[in-house]
DNA sequence: CGATCCACCTGTCGGC
DNA sequence: TGCCGACAGGTGGATC
């Protein structure tokens, strides 16, 4: 989303914010049109799973998208007009709680439309000189991107855990950024069950080993693929183009109850079950 | 501190 | 066809 939502907002002066209703998950921030009208988005970056925008002045609006979150981004014509949109969905207006008109440099407007049916979204305001220090971000635990996640590191997290494989990887404060699909995902290409305790891919003082090693290749990959592939749309969940993410036609266990495990030579059948809540899928046959 | 459950809200799908 | 329950990408707060 990051990636798609950067083009269009780096540089681009926010001319008008429309607010559609006072909530999302949270209430929006007091004065949330004011503070961004007129100003000038520097950057737009991530950390974990919640969008940064940096304006000129020092604010961050911090974004999260929820489980049902959306952008999409309009192209202009020649002004803002209803006519100058050329890809009104009605469909999903509805949902439609922020619409950010945007001046970009080369003078055509855009817009960037955030729809939320669920409304588990939220969008709140940071200082920009201690972002990290911000409620949201400050107990985040390391990037599952680029190349700093190792077995090491796995080892030292999980080193001593009781609590299954599965929850680890899904605790924010320990690896930030990874849900639910791609955690199942993670531990069938690792080999590893979901049912197992952390601490047992760990040594008790952190040196990594072969399935902490393993793992943290496969978390690695799963990410890299998913974002190149736009991400895993589900239902009505799009890019900021509209089209779908593509990664959900790689899922090898997600929603995948029933059918044949797909690794090779392995004869097991796709389990679902339920850890903390949440829907687990594994082969309980290859992962051990 | 850690583990577990629940709340938040709307839409979709499968079963009857 | 319609109704009803189960379930869905996540986070954060309450309660042990």
């Amino acid at each position: 989303m990051r990636r798609g939502l950067a083009p269009v907002l780096e540089n681009a002066q926010i001319i008008r914010v429309e607010q559609r209703r006072e909530n999302l998950r949270f209430p929006f921030p007091d004065r949330f049109a004011e503070r961004l009208e007129g100003q000038r988005v520097t950057d737009v970056a991530r950390r974990a799973k919640f969008l940064l925008v940096h304006l000129e002045d020092g604010l961050v609006l911090i974004g999260h998208l929820g489980m049902s979150g959306s952008f999409r981004i309009e192209e202009g014509g020649d002004d803002f007009s209803p006519d100058a949109f050329t890809h009104e969905r009605s469909k999903s207006a509805a949902h439609d709680h922020v619409v950010f008109y945007l001046s970009r440099q080369d003078g055509r407007p855009a817009r960037v439309i955030y729809n939320d049916p669920r409304r588990f979204g939220f969008m709140l305001f940071a200082d920009g000189a201690a972002i990290n220090e911000h409620p949201s971000l400050s107990g985040l635990g390391v990037e599952p991107t680029g190349n700093s996640l190792d077995g090491e590191v796995l080892s030292t997290l999980f080193a001593g855990k009781k609590t299954p494989l599965k929850a680890a990887l899904l605790d924010q404060r320990l690896i930030a950024g990874l849900g639910n699909i791609y955690v199942c995902e993670a531990l069938w290409r690792a080999g590893l069950s979901p049912k197992r305790a952390a601490g047992t891919i760990a040594t008790a003082k952190g040196k990594a080993t072969v399935r902490s090693t393993r793992l943290a290749e496969n978390v690695r990959a799963v990410i890299a693929e998913a974002i190149a592939a736009g991400g895993s749309s589900l239902r009505d969940h799009v890019q900021t183009d509209g089209s779908l993410g593509y990664f959900q036609h790689s899922f090898s266990v997600y929603d995948r109850e029933g059918e044949p495990c797909p690794r090779k030579e392995c004869r097991g059948t796709i389990m679902r079950i339920v850890q903390s809540g949440r829907s687990t899928y594994y082969c309980p046959s290859c992962q051990r």
